[in-house]
DNA sequence: CACCGTGTGACAGGTCAGTGACAGATTCAA
DNA sequence: TTGAATCTGTCACTGACCTGTCACACGGTG
């Protein structure tokens, strides 16, 4: 998962990031307005935590030029002060989830995460396939009910390719769901064998990582 | 509209069908899961209504081997009694969503709609020609469901004439398409080589791609 | 019948993917 | 804070398979 933090409050956004990082989700910190529209620009995310108060503009103002542009990427404000007024014209302008500062970690996350579960369409948060159950809020791979010890980026890799299923994923977009820009340099190699232990780990579980060469990797149920 | 309703109760079976028909959706019913599973696998369906008691077993056993199997058609189950466990436990299993009997015939209704819609949300530039599906997105080609392996070569040949089905392409706009200023060099024959590999690939799916000599190749649908 | 454009099998690069070893970073427990 | 254990990502090497050329067969057209 790829989110884009705007905050311009650095301690509040390192926390933030060092909790989400560690559990897998790549994140990209914008500190201003103008800086956020950068990143936007620049590549698609799954999610946007974006604060109100930031020193060169509102967060809402933002929010309102993604919904004119039709960006549709849930959006989840914060802010510190949050009247009844201030959460009606904020869900009004088309976020889809607030939360007042100060938060805590934990509530954030839960909340980052149904947000992008609702936009991936899943209602419930497991998922069977053949042999495995993929649990992404609890972090829990089981192969025949068996846990499976996954670390943070083969946790990341294999929710991507479950959640695209039966899709081809290319090499990038993979790369851009598990890598933020602070994780910069990063080679594309670093894909082929985070596959490679992947597939180690699914050996024997009715689960295959496909390759089709030149374009991507698939993720399949065996016939 | 293509439905599976799962019910063995004879009259609200028929309740149902009567009024699903009469709004253009082409039901199959089937009384038992064993009947259910004949119906599935001879054809795909684009809504499964799923009743939970049924004569030979539970419509949630049905519905976890159909996610084990990874497949994700929209399914609604039915039941009389639904505590909370049972409905976070049905949803957990992959259901999309429940009503609980006895229920309104326009709700359902509503709601199978609100399925199919999603779910062709999700296909979006899916084509279907003959037995062929292809997405460009996931980059998958299905002949009658099952998968056909395409290199990135093919793909792009066959989605450039699949962009383009019923006219004529020269072979001239075939190469502009497949091969950039990189790939310099590359003689004209290469486009007669992946036509013949990409005709191989699509042998027996009423899908042909015609020579018309001197002007270029045409793909078409058997009459 | 000759010609030109097309179909096709075999083959030789060459590119891309798989993998083991390793070093730096990070985490975790004392 | 230190040290052990684990995770991360690079490098280099190997291997597999896609790619595109060549050569030749085929077939319609004039």
């Amino acid at each position: 998962m790829r989110l884009l933090l705007v905050e311009d409050t650095l301690d509040v956004a390192e926390a933030v990031i060092i909790r989400l990082e560690r559990s897998g989700i790549a994140c990209d910190l914008a500190r201003t307005v103008e800086e956020a529209r950068g990143y936007l620009e620049a590549q698609p995310y799954d999610v946007i935590v974006l604060d109100i108060n930031l020193p060169d503009g509102l967060g809402t103002d933002l929010l309102r030029d993604m919904r004119a542009k039709g960006d549709r990427t849930p959006v989840m404000m914060l802010t510190a002060q949050f009247s009844v007024d201030d959460r009606v014209s904020t869900l009004n302008l088309g976020a889809d989830d607030y939360l007042v500062k100060p938060f805590d970690q934990r509530e954030l996350e839960a909340r980052v995460r149904a947000l992008y579960r609702r936009e991936q369409g899943d209602k419930g948060n497991e998922i069977t396939l053949g042999t495995l159950t993929f649990n992404p809020t609890a972090k829990v791979l089981r192969k025949e009910g068996v846990p499976v010890t996954l670390t943070r980026r083969e946790f990341s890799l294999l929710e991507l390719l479950i959640r695209n299923r039966g899709s081809v994923m290319s090499k990038d977009r993979l790369y851009e769901g598990l890598f933020s820009f602070n994780d910069a340099e990063v080679g594309l190699n670093a894909i082929e064998l985070y596959i490679g232990r992947l597939r180690k780990k699914l050996a024997g579980s009715k689960v295959h990582i496909e390759t089709l060469r030149g374009l991507g990797y698939k993720l399949d149920v065996d016939a």
